[in-house]
DNA sequence: TATTTTCCCATGAAGTACCATGTAATACCA
DNA sequence: TGGTATTACATGGTACTTCATGGGAAAATA
């Protein structure tokens, strides 16, 4: 199961390809699809959120277990996957980032890939730097407050 | 679970390298990665921590129960893992420590490794020592007060 | 045919595996 | 129990592989 950790600066070259760090490749290696699953983030942080296809796949299954016909999933439907790219992973490692990706993050020469678990961002490396300092500069009393997801079996 | 106790010190390679401790090494057996996950203290202090790849899996799991769309955790999943290096243990023990790691704890040729549970510390030796006379420094009551997690299941 | 997209190759740097040595700890045997 | 043999450990060095990245050829598209 991948688990995405630390953070890598890529170049991006004039085409628009970057290497995915190595580390992360790993982690989607053996999946069905050989590639990341790409969306602008939807906290409209400049930046782009990534994962593998099994985290979507994971999703679409919740959805199928709907009816077709149902109209009560259709706003989600497109919500959530609307905006996805899946962008295939090339014999060198490298992804090509289309240019709305690129414009949404501000991405130009250099590319940051931050490690956040199960997904990733993709950032230009000035703002992640930023937003990561907001993270860390918090104190360790502000950091024992942030919002968990509850423990599996409930709350302990 | 790895349970680490008692402190070691390892010398540095001219490339960064470490030998883990064996008695280390052994509490890390046998998990999906060989290898640590080491991140810079969050409380400050100039030493790294690090923990067997099966409590960052945990943590994992438990956001991979939510959304990738949900900004909820945004800020909990960077805080935990923009900063974690995953380091293999190779064949001869020894793990490669990153030049930011080295710069953070301010190791040059040897590093402390402190056991603290089902965590350990990497120190400049001198730093670490240091720190434990603080703690050692306490009174018999001041120890006898030192906060500890609530048992699993209640108090007995 | 012009242009874009995909695939493949070359290269330097960095990371990893492998091998060798001395020392300390352990096991074994008398 | 004392001494020896064996194993495990830490540490240094070197060879090899992987990685990131640039460039270019081939294929597809317009």
């Amino acid at each position: 199961m991948a688990l995405f950790t630390g953070r890598v600066v890529n170049k991006v070259d004039r085409k628009g390809r970057v290497s995915v760090p190595a580390a992360f490749r790993n982690q989607l290696a053996g999946q069905s699809f050989y590639g990341v699953a790409v969306y602008p983030s939807v906290d409209r942080s400049p930046s782009l959120t990534a994962c593998g296809i099994d985290v979507l796949e994971g999703l679409g299954d919740r959805f199928r277990a709907t009816s077709p016909f149902d109209p009560s999933y259709t706003d989600a439907r497109m919500a959530l996957f609307a905006d996805v790219q899946q962008l295939p992973i090339d014999s060198d490692g490298r992804v090509l980032l289309t240019a709305d990706l690129l414009d949404h993050a501000g991405i130009t020469t250099h590319a940051a890939f931050v490690g956040m678990g199960d997904l990733f961002r993709i950032w230009e490396p000035e703002t992640a730097e930023a937003a990561l300092r907001v993270v860390r500069d918090k104190s360790p009393e502000e950091r024992a407050q942030l919002e968990l997801p509850p423990a599996p079996g409930g709350e302990r």
